[in-house]
DNA sequence: AAATAATTTAATGCATGCATTGACAAACGC
DNA sequence: GCGTTTGTCAATGCATGCATTAAATTATTT
């Protein structure tokens, strides 16, 4: 066996975060500890556990004598988030052009434009995401910094059903693709500035796309 | 009484982090739930909860069998910290000052600048120190971000030990002290490219001095 | 009927018990 | 003497019990 042995805290927390990121728990959701204990076949103990751990990854609201409420998706979180990441992403994109990184090494980052491209192409939206968001990932490793992943990833984890729901609502995002391609070409050639620049402005597109679209909705919260 | 009751949660935890951040409880240390939960005067069950809060946190690590480990002040970690200080800050402290907030509004910049100031000239590093720490973390708060000030409180909690250490081994921080009477203005002037540059050469500059003592020191890990 | 009070219900916060399992040490074989 | 093996010990992971207390419900009063 590879894996180390799962613990019921590891996989109730696996669980609930997909159930919530796939909003299979629709956002705004309330329930109390006995419940989730009761659907996930296990005692409050390790439930307990696992909500302080999403509560701290803000997923999820503990409210002192009602339950965990799954947080709601809403115009202001996500601009505070897009707010936080078009800050980090381009100055991190610029360090990793700097550090001149092989073009094997760059593979991965390759791999996922080319996927972002054949999903556009396919029209499969679900791919496409995938392949978005897996280029965002692999480019934040590239950096080295463990911190910087880390929080870049809570961030993107929550603004995941967000996504989910405007990626469907808009045309199909020929031009974010396009951006991505030009990106890859400004990491591979090393130049900083213009990755930081390209980057910000892909940020930026994509952050007043997403707000526009949530604000439509009116889905102040939704 | 205004405040909540205090759980035993909140209790220790608000007692253990304030233990790790002076340094009460050196770096590196390593202590079960028991020997904790004795100390504190209650169960183990408030006490893992508390662990958990402070994993997430990135002050303490929890090894499987063996206990919590009081993370270690590395010269990496503060690499990684400021690296995303210096993205994050000084992009925040433009959109501040596009804000154009009021005098009024900008006063606990301008008191903690004073007060660093009149620390310096004291001689009285912790002072300073202190007032340091609040007008980064005013400045934060002016922007309206939660996320971006839990993250980057987060941070600087992680990097204050290594800063309480530092600034008693390095020539008073007269330069520092200046650069931050410069963003000031360049806020209430409401230059937001003033003020991101500012920003930026501050924080890249002690981050290069607070390496480089820690480098010095060999304080690879201390 | 609306507002208030009394009562019931149930969720949390915490303590405790116990099985499991890894860490450590002593005993053993080479 | 040093690497293995076995055995002991204790920390964790989890379940469970219970007091407390907020929320919901019902009863009561105006």
């Amino acid at each position: 066996m590879v894996s180390a042995k799962a613990s019921r805290v590891d996989d109730a927390y696996a669980r609930l975060k997909a159930d919530i990121l796939h909003a299979r728990i629709p956002p705004g959701h309330v329930a109390t500890e006995p419940e989730i204990a009761l659907r996930m076949g296990m005692s409050r103990t390790p439930i307990r556990e696992t909500l302080i751990r999403l509560e701290a990854e803000g997923l999820v609201e503990l409210i002192p004598r009602r339950g965990a409420r799954i947080l709601p998706i809403s115009a202001s979180a996500m601009r505070e988030i897009y707010d936080i990441l078009t800050s980090l992403e381009p100055d991190a994109a610029a360090r990793v052009a700097l550090a001149r990184h092989s073009a094997e090494t760059l593979q991965p980052l390759h791999d996922a434009t080319s996927d972002m491209e054949a999903a556009l192409e396919r029209g499969d939206l679900d791919a496409w995401a995938e392949a978005d968001e897996r280029f965002h990932r692999q480019l934040m490793a590239l950096t080295g910094n463990r911190r910087l992943q880390q929080i870049v990833a809570q961030l993107n984890d929550q603004a995941h059903r967000a996504r989910i729901i405007t990626v469907r609502l808009r045309e199909p995002p020929v031009r974010s693709t396009v951006e991505h391609r030009a990106i890859l070409d400004a990491l591979l050639a090393g130049d900083g500035p213009l990755t930081r620049t390209l980057f910000r402005e892909h940020r930026e597109r994509a952050a007043q796309e997403l707000l526009a679209i949530l604000e439509n909705l009116r889905l102040t919260q939704l």
